[in-house]
DNA sequence: TATTGTTATACTCTATAACTATA
DNA sequence: TATAGTTATAGAGTATAACAATA
């Protein structure tokens, strides 16, 4: 039995305004740090995905960053070139490539990332963790219906389904 | 009396993880309906953040939406040749200029804006007030701390400061 | 001298779609 | 036929810095 308000733009844009306004400061912050390193945040996204895995296909690669295939190539190619990492063949497809961190690129992620979630966690030293799950059931619940109303474009469609 | 907690990166990368799923699916449902307009999201983010005042300068504008003078400049430049803005000279300092909505873009505003609202007004009918409010909470002292960090980007200042 | 906005450059990302080589 | 990744193209945003006009 799941209570039903109505909120008004009042009510949820200082939310939204917010959360870009949250976004864009980590974002900003982070980039920062990236850029120092020679690095764009799409670049380090890629190397933070790849960190700890023992890499993967050009499109789970893309589902994970929301880079778009196309746009993926380009981005992978500059990091090859700047040997942080490297295309192998995948073993049973081989129209598919596994992107790896070269040694070079675990070297570089083994450096930054700690040094990154050690300076990113400061931020998060005053907040309860009660206060964290809250906005974190929060969050995942905006998070699914506004990629439920992406899908349904036309609000027509509730009704045919 | 503010209580510590140390936050592990087990614990708090969840919740930033899940902010920049949520932004992105934000933005990614947004941009969708912008750019069936045939705006781009910084195109839009001028119009919405115009809509509603007398205009701003470039400045003020650029402070806004967080976009750089170079780029704004183009920007501004693509929505001036869609006749949705113009320039127009301050009144009291003769290198400032100030942007504002032409009528055919406070029409397009006023057409948009509210249906805009309407549907991600929809994502929050199940969220309680109590929660909406508890992550704004969080939400803000989170970007307080980023920006803080953004700023201080050696940790020695801290020290001479 | 400092500030406002413009211009210029080089790079990167984006959207889109045609293309290849496999499956 | 469908899928994985590449290539090509045109447009748009980014960082950076030099510049003109004005304060």
């Amino acid at each position: 039995m799941i209570p039903y308000w109505k909120m008004t733009p009042k009510e949820f844009l200082p939310v939204l305004r917010e959360l870009a306004r949250c976004y864009q400061a980590f974002e900003s912050y982070s980039s920062s740090h990236v850029r120092s390193l020679g690095l764009t945040p799409s670049q380090f996204d890629i190397i933070a995905t790849l960190g700890n895995t023992d890499g993967m296909t050009f499109k789970q690669l893309g589902e994970k960053t929301l880079i778009t295939k196309g746009t993926l190539t380009g981005v992978i190619d500059r990091l090859t070139s700047k040997k942080l990492v490297q295309r192998i063949a995948a073993p049973h497809d081989r129209r598919s490539q596994i992107v790896q961190l070269t040694t070079e690129g675990e070297a570089l992620f083994a450096r930054i990332f700690p040094a990154h979630l050690e300076h990113i966690g400061g931020a998060f030293d005053h907040v309860t963790p009660e206060d964290l799950s809250k906005a974190l059931g929060t969050l995942c619940s905006l998070t699914r219906i506004f990629k439920q109303e992406a899908v349904e474009t036309q609000p027509a469609r509730i009704l045919n389904n």
